[in-house]
DNA sequence: CTGGTCACCTGGAAGC
DNA sequence: TGCTTCCAGGTGACCA
């Protein structure tokens, strides 16, 4: 699933085809996602203008006057600018429906949500508690170690709690520790500032050069316009148990963490 | 409050 | 070939 640079490239694929435009309708053939796809969905969108798409964490908000879809793609979800006239495939949940084209929902493992939620998007319950945004200034390392403090979790799993920072997920919170020379597994609350300085700059390079290299593409993930992403050939660690550090050599290990594939290098990490 | 585990769901790959 | 098992980018719910 799209962690916050998979997010954000589709939000920037999306933004400029539908933001200005109006939809005309909705179209639910599965409404069994994470949770159910509100019944009146088409009531509410069918008509409004889009204003805008953000994204809020690993949440895109479609602003539509007085309410906002909050979209979010799960594990395996992906959104695609499609012509009207594209059949759906097996899973094809909802289209929405826009003056010759239409924006695609399609996930197959049918973890992500489609919602609505009344002005502001978010007084939402799913948006109420999320932390920082890594990209943000906020996201500092003075902001970081300050969560750390009496925190005896593994970092790597504070790293992907986002009710402290939101957006990193599996993938780039073990490339952020490889970068930063930390080990997954050390205790949050032993990290010194100094470290803590370091981890959020080295999220901060990684999420901007997966970006940049227009996300990772593993199974699912495409950009909106159908294109895949190029980072997954650069990670350092994810899924390379066993082969060479790209550093050191030493050959990379993995663990589980919270039910998690971990992997580190016990060369460069410490 | 914290931390640990389970569950949700489908498909692909690996193992026998 | 076919069946079984494990694993996958997330995260809310539940437990001690």
């Amino acid at each position: 699933m799209p962690e916050l640079p998979e997010v954000e490239i589709t939000r920037r694929g999306i933004e400029p085809h539908v933001a200005g435009r109006a939809i005309v309708d909705v179209v639910v053939r599965e409404p069994r996602l994470r949770w159910p796809v509100p019944k009146d969905l088409k009531g509410r969108l069918a008509g409004r203008i889009v204003d805008r798409v953000r994204r809020r964490a690993k949440y895109l908000l479609f602003d539509c006057g007085d309410g906002t879809l909050i979209v979010h793609l799960g594990m395996s979800g992906s959104l695609r600018l499609l012509a009207a006239d594209v059949p759906p495939g097996a899973h094809d949940h909802v289209d929405l429906v826009f003056k010759g084209g239409l924006l695609r929902l399609r996930d197959p493992r049918r973890f992500g949500s489609m919602l609505w939620q009344q002005s502001p998007a978010e007084g939402h319950v799913l948006l109420r508690s999320l932390g920082v945004e890594p990209l943000d200034e906020v996201f500092s390392g003075v902001c970081l170690h300050r969560a750390t403090r009496g925190r005896r979790v593994a970092i790597k799993l504070l790293l992907m709690n986002q009710a402290v920072v939101v957006g990193v997920g599996n993938i780039y919170a073990n490339e952020s520790l490889f970068r930063a020379g930390i080990l997954p597994h050390a205790r949050a609350s032993r990290l010194s500032l100094a470290r803590c300085e370091r981890l959020v700059a080295e999220v901060k390079a990684t999420l901007a050069d997966a970006l940049a290299a227009g996300g990772s593409t593993l199974r699912d993930f495409h950009a909106a316009d159908g294109s895949p992403g190029y980072f997954q050939q650069s990670y350092f660690v994810y899924d390379r148990q066993g082969q060479p550090c790209r550093r050191c050599g030493a050959p990379i290990k993995m663990l589980r963490l919270g039910q998690r594939s971990t992997f580190y290098c016990t060369g460069c990490q410490r």
